[in-house]
DNA sequence: GTCTATATAAAGATAGAC
DNA sequence: GTCTATCTTTATATAGAC
């Protein structure tokens, strides 16, 4: 997807373009450090753009404003969760890629840990005050429940189990659970065990192949 | 539980104690909304007062300091979610008081809605940035989850059923549901079928009734 | 393109009148 | 106890030098 032609062998010189997004990615680095850690209006401009190893200054020449900025850190990590996906999923994935992502997925989380889950948290928040920012986040979304429906579809019909519920719907909850349980944990670390999350899964599956049959809206007239 | 024996015949005149915790309430029923809509620091001091029909200058005479006042918030909704669980659970509560309980929690989250989420978030966040304060919103936590565990310990009995799993944890994993949902909820209007909430816990418990029995961590020497 | 210096505005907090 | 007026700090955003 290179744009132009070459861009190898020119040392340490860059284009202006190369430079203008060399500075604004680590803008946007720092701001989500920053962000994470002390909320949107919490965050001073100076405190990122300082983190950033530049000046306001330079911040105004990279962006029009902080919600500006804002919006660069979302869509930066919205992008950089659904290349994520698409890459390893591609189009039509096996179950092992799938499953082999998530677990990918869960390690990932473990490791950014507090920084990442604080900054969605705000993300959301800033979201929900925003309602013309849903979109980018229900994308997101919509993307990852579809990709648990699918795994969720491939084991039924694997077990030649007939689902008694819409995949979609039971994605929803696993994505739920795992959700939730990141706000107990950080809460109160420790009351959740390490394991609890993996068997919530393996829980809900069987309980859907287990409870008495799906009940469609049926007609009372029978 | 009132005070003092007498407090009805007094007109309009209220006692210097008095007039002061109201003015104190107003001010906390104002902040709540206005740190839901805007959160806490996105909330000026002057918009709140406002709101409760009061100057700045009422305010810090009542109150050291913004951060004073989101405490005074925060304790003021701990304390009337634990008071209504105590109320209307007693000491040692029926199953039925317990899920009589819990449905008309889930009806009070449906009318108020957003800006009660809203105002939970924000606890969370600000809770999760300053670590002292996390026992507040822990140990209501706690009192939930062993509240649901509870239920599901007397269910057990009922049906016979022996958990393969603590039942606290199948509580954690119930609220999580509860949370992850609402968030999914809000953020994509729709998506969320309404009995979802309610198919979840049948769902974990037929799960976990069903389950190869609890996996102790066995000695693979076996 | 990035810096320093500055303009401007907003918000937290206080002082003193009533 | 509450109000108005004011102080002080902090932050966003801009202007002009390099």
């Amino acid at each position: 997807m290179g744009e132009s032609g070459v861009d190898k062998g020119d040392r340490k010189r860059l284009t202006r373009q190369e430079s203008r997004a060399l500075t604004r990615a680590r803008l946007v680095e720092a701001a989500g450090l920053v962000f994470a850690e002390r909320g949107f209006y919490g965050a001073s401009v100076e405190e990122i753009a300082e983190r950033a190893g530049f000046s306001r200054g330079a911040f105004y020449s990279n962006f029009d404003s902080k919600e500006d900025l804002f919006l660069a850190v979302l869509d930066a990590h919205i992008e950089s969760e659904m290349a994520l996906t698409t890459e390893a999923l591609g189009e039509d994935p096996s179950q092992e890629a799938v499953l082999e992502f998530l677990h990918s997925q869960s390690v990932r989380r473990r490791r950014q840990g507090r920084g990442w889950t604080l900054l969605w948290a705000e993300f959301w928040l800033h979201v929900l005050r925003q309602p013309e920012l849903a979109p980018k986040l229900a994308a997101r979304q919509r993307k990852a429940r579809s990709a648990i429906a699918r795994i969720i579809e491939g084991r039924c019909r694997q077990l030649g189990i007939v689902p008694t519920m819409p995949p979609e719907d039971l994605a929803s909850l696993i994505l739920a659970v795992d959700d939730g349980l990141v706000l107990q944990e950080h809460l109160d670390p420790g009351v959740v065990p390490d394991d609890l999350r993996a068997s919530a899964s393996v829980l809900l599956f069987i309980g859907m192949a287990f409870s008495p049959a799906a009940q469609p809206p049926t007609d009372p007239s029978t």
